[in-house]
DNA sequence: CATTGTCCCTGGAAGC
DNA sequence: TGCTTCCAGGGACAAT
């Protein structure tokens, strides 16, 4: 399941091979990929566009091009985005839309669930700015956090999932920063101590970019463009480590739901 | 307005 | 073995 550090991974790995290429055909193998425009009005933006770039805005991929419109991609739950090169074949099984390139190569969008898509933005369309502020920008500091958390009577973990709030982080982050910073994940996000905040602010930093570093978690069906996995999962103190004992002091890991989300968190550790 | 609940969708796991 | 049932979850939307 793909949040900010999957996300930004396979931004990053795509940037090189899809700066430039110019779309030659889309091909859409199921209809409802594709979420604010027709196949026809899609296609006929698009084919014949260079592409521009690689970016990222909370959990969205978006790839300009050269007519000032974008293509934004959302992954949620099970999608992947597997680039193919000339020559080569694909053998995945569920991919909804490909993007066929002038030089021979291939951008597929895989997604099992389909609660993924694609959508065309105008320039300028204002689709991302809904969007809270990116947690590993500059202008995201601790006081703009205290200021995101003060008078919310909500749990904190579903604070952090809320992408008004903040963009990017998704269920296994969340638990993974609430873990380092020493917080249960149902305490009122109001109700934080200023220290509290602090090192929760600091936990949400650290976790996201370690999560970069290695690549993003493989878990569920993420891969990154090439087909490789990531490694972030192998960090993950509390997150898929349901019915285990706390790493730090043995105790047995709580599982409980938080707005409908599995969360898990260690009773001793956080407070 | 703020918050919570429901639903979408599918493969894999669990139960019988 | 093979069938059925349940579950996971991001975010749009409805309900409270």
């Amino acid at each position: 399941m793909p949040e900010l550090p999957e996300v930004e991974t396979i931004k990053n790995d795509l940037l090189p091979l899809i700066s430039g290429q110019i779309i030659k055909a889309v091909e859409i193998y199921w209809p409802g990929t594709l979420r604010n425009a027709s196949v026809e009005t899609f296609s006929g933006e698009v084919v014949g566009r260079t592409i521009a770039g690689s970016k990222r805005r909370g959990k969205y991929l978006v790839f300009p091009l050269d007519n000032g419109k974008s293509i934004a991609v959302h992954l949620k739950m099970s999608g992947s985005l597997l680039f193919i090169p000339k020559g080569e074949s694909l053998s995945a099984s569920h991919v909804r839309a490909m993007f066929v390139f002038d030089d021979g190569s291939r951008l597929a969008f895989r997604d099992i669930r389909k609660f993924g898509g694609i959508w065309l933005l105008e320039k300028n369309s204002g689709f991302l700015d809904k969007l809270g502020p990116e947690p590993l920008e500059n202008n995201f500091t601790p006081q703009i956090f205290q200021n995101i958390l003060k008078g919310r009577d909500i749990p904190i973990k579903a604070l952090l999932l809320d992408q008004v709030a903040i963009a990017g982080i998704g269920n296994m982050y969340a638990d993974e920063a609430l873990f380092e910073a020493g917080i249960k994940p149902g305490e009122k996000a109001g109700g934080l101590r200023e220290d509290e905040a602090g090192k929760l602010y600091s936990a949400i930093l650290n976790v996201l970019k370690k999560g970069i570093k290695s690549g993003g978690a493989s878990v569920s069906t993420y891969q990154r463009p090439d087909g490789s996995k990531g490694l972030s999962h192998r960090d993950f103190r509390v997150a898929r480590r349901r019915d285990q004992q706390c790493l730090e002091c043995k105790t047995p890991l709580e599982y409980t739901k938080v707005r409908g989300r599995g969360t898990i968190y260690c009773p001793h550790c956080q407070k």
